[in-house]
DNA sequence: CTTACTTTGTGTCATTTTAACACTTTCAAA
DNA sequence: TTTGAAAGTGTTAAAATGACACAAAGTAAG
């Protein structure tokens, strides 16, 4: 009984749930995620950023705590992928110790709680980090192993991603505030996986009319000059209070 | 060291993992929940299905293994929610008073993943049980408060189910093998929650070509009998193999 | 200063999809 | 035989989609 209010209110790491973050950035180019590099003592190098969760936080805090002690970012957005949880996920003793020199607690069975959040790119650059994990943005189209589970976490939140922008602007969380509208085209096809057509992607954008254009072109590039736009927060509320529920992409 | 590989792969509950089950039914007229009835010592009575897993079950097993247990059904649709894991979800005497009643293990924080299933209703007639816990179909429409965070769940699950079944032909598993197109049409406006125009639904189940009309009709109603019809698993898989990515409903 | 290069930005048309809408048919029960 | 109740069926107007090509606006290089 004494047990039970102990561990219930207390303040210590679950040694049995984890959050893991796939953190996606966009470099105009192409969909990247930040990824831990664990050094050459175990399996795949690579790895998402994660930790246990305290017993007093919720998973959403957990996940937000995570980013943040990666990042230093805060008010992200973040979307619970799902959880994970093969008996066999942690499937070699050089795993295990890792684990171990990383985390105060025995390695026990664990389920993770899987994330996503959509960053600025610029908000986070490695390079300029001083932490003592090392993180670097890797293309998506790289990556072809990680370590435990996580390539299956990757593609759930691959595959989230792609559906949540399908029904809601989200896409916005990974461009600067002004930004073109290739830009956004080059980010729909990213995300989707496929191409759009230029022309019926701008007429499907503007007549959502969530953008706004703003006084100022883009500046300095060898070619014709972007307009610039914002997203328009206002006009998107409007929209989902009258029921609308996809973009038809 | 020995204390890890003990953790890690004996059989035991885990104390800080449940799964939950958000079990639905159809019976021609409405979506139904089964629920369990707590009796009249604790808060709300009715709560979703649910336990401890096993460390030594992945997170499907452990939900499979719930409905099992309490409806004697197997191979049963089955698709992950969530995780919910608010510290506080938990959050009063006799709640805990009554987990502790029915499992072995002391009351620790415990985070929950949810799972919905879709089930033939007449596969689980509860008067016919004799199961010692108490499981009743209700309505959804009726249900106004569950135990714990288990409105939330089921509300996250029925959103889930709407998203679901715009995209895939899931429905089939609440329903007899053998079906009218009224019943299909009803169904999904149960789940969608909202009037779907007769003529309109039935030109689009049959332009795709996923059910497929019977030598038989309904027998014994009181008014003109219903074509039956089957749900044609091949067709489908070929629609999937081409690409096709939603129903449009 | 002219040319070459690169990306922006724009409109039409044919096809498909959607939404709205009402009456006849077929059976059982009274 | 009549009544009631759900099944089953087609058209049309409006909207959305997909395919497609060229002129405009800037920088960079010579």
């Amino acid at each position: 009984m004494e047990k039970v209010d102990k561990i219930f209110h207390n303040n210590e790491l679950n040694p049995n749930v984890s959050v893991d973050c796939v953190i996606f950035g966009f470099d105009f180019e192409k969909l990247n995620v930040l990824l831990i590099d664990r050094g050459s003592n175990v399996g795949p190098r690579l790895a998402l950023p994660g930790n246990l969760i305290y017993d007093s936080e919720n998973l959403n805090q957990a996940g937000s705590r995570v980013l943040d002690e990666l990042t230093g970012l805060k008010n992200i957005y973040l979307e619970q992928v799902g959880a994970f949880g093969d008996p066999d996920r942690i499937n070699n003793k050089s795993d295990q110790e890792w684990l171990k020199s990383i985390r105060a607690e025995p390695t026990a069975r664990v389920i993770t709680v899987a994330y996503f959040s959509l960053v600025k790119m610029d908000d986070y650059l490695p390079q300029a980090s001083s932490f003592a994990k090392t993180a670097e943005w890797v293309s998506v189209n790289e990556i072809t192993e990680l370590a435990f589970d996580h390539m299956d976490i990757l593609n759930a939140a691959k595959d989230k991603l792609k559906e949540k922008i399908k029904t809601q602007p989200i896409g916005f969380n990974l461009l600067p505030e002004k930004f073109t509208l290739s830009q956004l085209h080059r980010l729909y096809e990213s995300i989707l996986e496929k191409p759009l057509d230029k022309r019926n992607f701008r007429r499907k954008i503007q007549k959502l009319d969530i953008v706004s254009s703003i006084k100022e072109k883009q500046r300095g590039v060898p070619h014709k000059p972007s307009q610039l736009f914002i997203f328009n927060q206002e006009k998107y509320q409007l929209l989902t209070e009258t029921g609308f529920d996809n973009f038809g992409f």
